[in-house]
DNA sequence: CAGTTGGTGGGGAAAAGTGGGGAAAGAATG
DNA sequence: CATTCTTTCCCCACTTTTCCCCACCAACTG
């Protein structure tokens, strides 16, 4: 459908469930089921990633490319599966997050929900906002050499 | 359609509210559909971005084209968007400013808005007050570099 | 100077987020 | 195989936020 974009700070209740922001759920189309798959992001700071169903078949079509004969291909295959779980909506929109994944992103009693294009990202708060405050460069020096040369 | 240019100062009310100059409006092609998606600028000083929604289909033909997989093009997308957010006039065509940009914004009472070719930008007019005068360098310098052997 | 367009403000209905009780399904235990 | 405990999920209820609608005033236009 469209890109993700945005964020909200939800509250994950004691059963473990977390609302999927309105304004995310419109950016999916009809085909992804009201299900996400998730699995952990490859960041060093850990956060939970969640494709809808219909992105998550694009990325399986990339998984089919690598050789899993090489060692390293191997590697990251495993790990990428090893976290992943298939989430349905509760129908009101919720869906319950896998306590492997949650004891992993280090997320208690708020997550952070941001939108980016093909999947949403779930982090702890406190630690996305340590991941954007110690970072070396400014957005605004990424920003003119990541997109330098084109638009913006 | 054309390019915005031009400034207006309009008041932010209780809440949050920001009507956008007729003027500005008439810049928009139809297929923005009435749409603006705001992220912050990639600015020191800081100030809203607002896109009309064909122009920010652009943007996103250019953010696909980065690599996820790398780190410093992962800081620039999930930054661009964890500040991004979309916002439809309501019938007295204004929009509902995000809270988390206002505050980003420093904008209070009042806004500065300003016709910047492909969007929109949304000052504290103080702000932009200082950025303009705490420059070194005059405007004549560097429109002579900037410019300096092309046309104009 | 009347009519139209453009900017500002607030009340109230509708939508969205949050939390908890309890039934159904599944796993564990004797 | 029956009983008990745990997990999952539907439903209802409450609170907050969003946005539609109406009204007013100011400014420009013919």
């Amino acid at each position: 459908m469209s890109f993700f974009k945005g964020r909200e700070t939800y509250s994950v209740d004691d059963k473990g469930r977390l609302a999927i922001p309105a304004k995310m759920r419109k950016s999916m189309s009809p085909e992804s089921m009201e299900t996400f798959v998730v699995t952990r992001g490859p960041d060093e700071d850990p956060c939970i990633y969640a494709y809808p169903l219909d992105e998550w078949q694009k990325v399986e079509g990339q998984l089919a490319g690598l050789n899993q004969y090489n060692d390293r291909d191997r590697f990251f295959l495993r790990t990428l599966l090893y976290w992943a779980d298939e989430l349905i909506f509760d129908k009101q929109h919720r869906v319950m997050l896998p306590k492997a994944l949650v004891e992993f992103a280090q997320i208690e009693k708020t997550a952070l929900i941001i939108g980016a294009m093909d999947h949403l990202e779930i982090w702890n708060p406190e630690i996305f906002e340590s991941y954007l405050t110690k970072r070396q460069e400014s957005y605004a020096e990424v920003a003119e050499t990541v997109m330098g040369g084109r638009l913006l």
